[in-house]
DNA sequence: TTGTAGGCGTTATCAC
DNA sequence: GTGATAACGCCTACAA
């Protein structure tokens, strides 16, 4: 039932005929402790092969050293190169990474989050489900003082941990190349509308065609739930407008590739005759030919890593005072996105 | 320093003025316990919101309930699919997914390997570095009879678990369509000689043309370190040989991209002017106009899935035998490659 | 059916 | 400088 015992403090302290306490010192090179005996202690150890055991320490220490990510997908690029970010950030800091991922799933990303509690994390890094509405297991974390950083989908919530990305800056920047460019029907294929991110899309769009002074037009903007029928759909219903526009701005990467799939479907030359904006900039672009005119770059990896910084300030505050309740501000970090355009 | 203290059995003990042997044993529904106090425990437990620690329990049992997997590179699509299997199948057991990604660094392959026996991971799941060439870290695991299963980047060793695909049977059918469409110069663009993946492909390679009575030219074969800059220039000088290719093989679709451009860039249209196949299948070549013939698919999701039940049957074997050697033999499943043409 | 006691490996608090 | 001891939360033989 057990695996092989491996050596043990106690070993060491047997060998020298010594106690496990100067031991124990030894090995973190207490200054109490005699520069021979720490030596010795230091030799026999190499000797043993003798490693710290983690979980022993995680149980006494009640630090487990491991933060839990808990992401929708981790087959999206966007999520991918965050997470890389993240393991990277936390790898720096002797930090594990416990992964989970939800596939947008909220029963799943309740499941996930109690693995994670029971596991101990000692904070964790989440990117909500598309139709996660309500936060009680959230709120559950919390009272136990594991903190959480939330990044890109974010709960409607005050008083969290968050890292987002500012649509507002890229957003109007490609609003005004685009009408810059002369286009004056702009068309919206926006996600589905419980996102939070779909109403701030809308609303910067908005505000975009206003300060340039161009009309609303509702039917060109439309919404889909992000499956590829459903951006088909989308598309088609934008395209055979009698006013069809000669832009459009897609809710991410993946709604534009199919996008313009339906519109080279119809005979439209991509960039000529309709042109793209769209969120996220896959790495993938650059090689190919129907690309977006701009992408609204969201730096997931640098979202990443951020999120990481900020949960070990908290992980960190949380060591420090030990029964103080939390008067700790919410930090929320929004990186600007920024524009780029496509050569 | 310690975070807020949780309930434990102790305190659902000291409430129902039992032994906390007795809780534990309610709490797992030990047939000993009779019924009514089975009953109350769990009651106390809910209202106090008890839960496990799993902490101290990895630490009694020795067992941490939490693989590790280390791969070169989460941001490739290949390795993501393939982490995405294995959180999926490891989920089904309820066993954490511990996360680290060596970026081909060698050094950083063996640190996290380091930390990762350090927190008792259960078991590895490790896709090596293309730069590694000592595995005697990996012996060290094994030595503490942590269970290693390797996938898709495989050392040459015998004696260890694995899950790969075989190339043979995709590649064969790629050489196959090629000669059949006409082809009779068929360049194949290879990745560095260390990697057993390449001196695979190119084996296959010059099988496949003898089979089919090809003579072999030297000049055809290159290799690529894998960068961008790299690829470019192998793709640049097959394709200024005086007897050009019309088709090339390439190592992968990251190779092909950049293959593809160079192609393009020299005016020469794609599966017509010269044709490509490549290994992996990116899902995004379905939008791109100049994609490949066909690529041969390796599954890593199913190698993803495929390794973690390795691994679990390896775990389970060690949990049940405690003392024997280990006589069992290495598990080495290949799953076979496909050719999947695109339209 | 329930309780007692010991131990998992490490660290921290006392003493000496 | 070093050692003895308790404690972390849980489990499990062994007793009762």
């Amino acid at each position: 039932m057990q695996r092989k015992k491996l050596p043990t403090i106690k070993e060491i302290a047997k060998r020298l005929k010594v106690s496990t306490s100067t031991v124990s010192r030894a090995l973190h090179n207490h200054p109490s402790i005699g520069y021979i005996t720490t030596l010795r202690v230091h030799k026999v150890a190499e000797e043993l092969g003798y490693e710290p055991n983690q979980t022993a320490i995680s149980f006494k220490q009640r630090k487990t050293y491991s933060i839990g990510v808990l992401l929708p997908n981790l087959s999206e690029a966007f999520f991918s190169a965050a997470i890389s970010g993240i393991e990277n950030f936390a790898g720096t800091k002797n930090y594990n990474v416990l992964l989970g991922q939800s596939l947008d799933d909220p029963e799943r990303e309740k499941r996930i989050l109690e693995t994670m509690k029971t596991h101990r994390v000692d904070g964790m890094i989440v990117s909500i489900t598309k139709n996660t509405d309500n936060y009680d297991h959230f709120d559950l974390l919390r009272k136990y003082r594991i903190p959480i950083v939330f990044f890109d989908r974010i709960p409607l919530q005050e008083d969290i941990n968050y890292v987002a990305c500012n649509l507002e800056s890229g957003l109007l920047q490609a609003v005004n190349l685009l009408i810059k460019q002369g286009h004056k029907k702009i068309g919206l294929i926006n996600g589905p509308e419980q996102l939070i991110a779909s109403n701030q899309r809308q609303e910067i769009y908005l505000k975009g065609l206003s300060e340039n002074g161009i009309k609303i037009d509702e039917k060109l903007i439309v919404s889909s739930t992000l499956s590829k029928e459903s951006n088909q759909q989308a598309t088609s219903k934008l395209l055979s407008l009698k006013e069809r526009p000669t832009a459009i701005i897609t809710f991410n990467d993946y709604v534009a590739l199919d996008a313009i799939a339906v519109a080279k479907e119809l005979g439209l030359a991509i960039n000529k005759d309709i042109s793209f904006v769209s969120f996220a900039n896959l790495p993938i672009w650059e090689y190919m030919d129907n690309r977006p005119l701009a992408s609204i770059e969201q730096f997931p990896y640098k979202q990443g890593e951020k999120a990481t910084e900020i949960l070990f300030s908290c992980i960190d505050a949380n060591d420090v005072d030990t029964e103080q309740e939390e008067t700790k501000k919410p930090q929320q970090i929004i990186l600007d996105s920024e524009l780029v355009t496509h050569k």
